[in-house]
DNA sequence: ATTATTGCAAAAGTTTTGCATGCCG
DNA sequence: CGGCATGCAAAACTTTTGCAATAAT
């Protein structure tokens, strides 16, 4: 593993997505960045988040939208996904440590962590498509 | 929705799936495929994926490697994702419908469905990584 | 006959990478 | 200085789409 230096571009992006909890996009990242550094290029986005997930800094998460969502927050938690709007929201569920091992008893393979995602209606999407609930 | 007619394509991607349990991605489906039937073209494999898992029929997975995954077993249950070699088991655990309450009950949105990854070694690469377990 | 489905190819969208330059320690 | 990081642009990859032709009901 290389030596980490340190970057301005890599400490904006982190700063960045600590300031957020709507788990962004690389080039929603991108976009706003830029706009403190002007010269920053996507390129630079891409593998800075890859740098930083990999050192376990942030938490890369794929919802299944096609894209590529990073999260500053590494505590255990779960992600709840809007099917109608695509909404991802955090929810304080986490697994609990008898479902891992009840998992692991009939698994030859080591289970060394879990990702949960919740799929339903987001709050307001909720109301939308059933509004006299 | 539109009407659905029988199709020599969709059939044979149909059961290709049923036939596995390694959840193959677009393009070793249409590799696979492609033995029986010569002229079926990528873009008519990414159209029946999409058709079939719309209406229920398969499942796509979406481990995070950038690719779909296809799934024709559409019990509940669990995909395990080795970290090591990227290998996509099926582990038969099932959320306990607890779980899903409790989440539910702090959220005020609807929570419909849960998917659940676990991750870790799986057991060919687990003996790689530590031969003496 | 009607229209769902296909094959082909082009296009779209996200992410990665090569390379010369710049910047941190 | 040495070598990590950047900007730029091209490339790689997966998936989607337009269109004319084909095939199912």
């Amino acid at each position: 593993m290389p030596q980490i230096r340190h970057s301005r571009q890599r400490e904006a992006i982190l700063s960045f997505l600590k300031d957020r909890t709507d788990h962004p996009t690389a080039d929603v990242i991108f976009e706003n960045v830029r706009q403190d550094l002007p010269n920053i290029s996507l390129g630079t986005v891409y593998r800075n988040l890859s740098l930083l997930s990999d050192r376990g800094e942030i938490l890369r998460i794929t919802p299944g939208d096609g894209k590529e969502h990073f999260d500053a927050c590494t505590a255990p938690h779960t992600h709840f996904i809007c099917r109608s709007c695509g909404a991802l929201l955090d929810l304080d569920y986490r697994m609990p440590a008898g479902a891992i091992r009840s998992a692991q008893s009939a698994f030859d393979g080591l289970i060394e962590r879990s990702e949960v995602h919740f799929i339903g209606l987001c709050g307001d999407c909720r109301e939308k498509e059933a509004p006299a609930l």
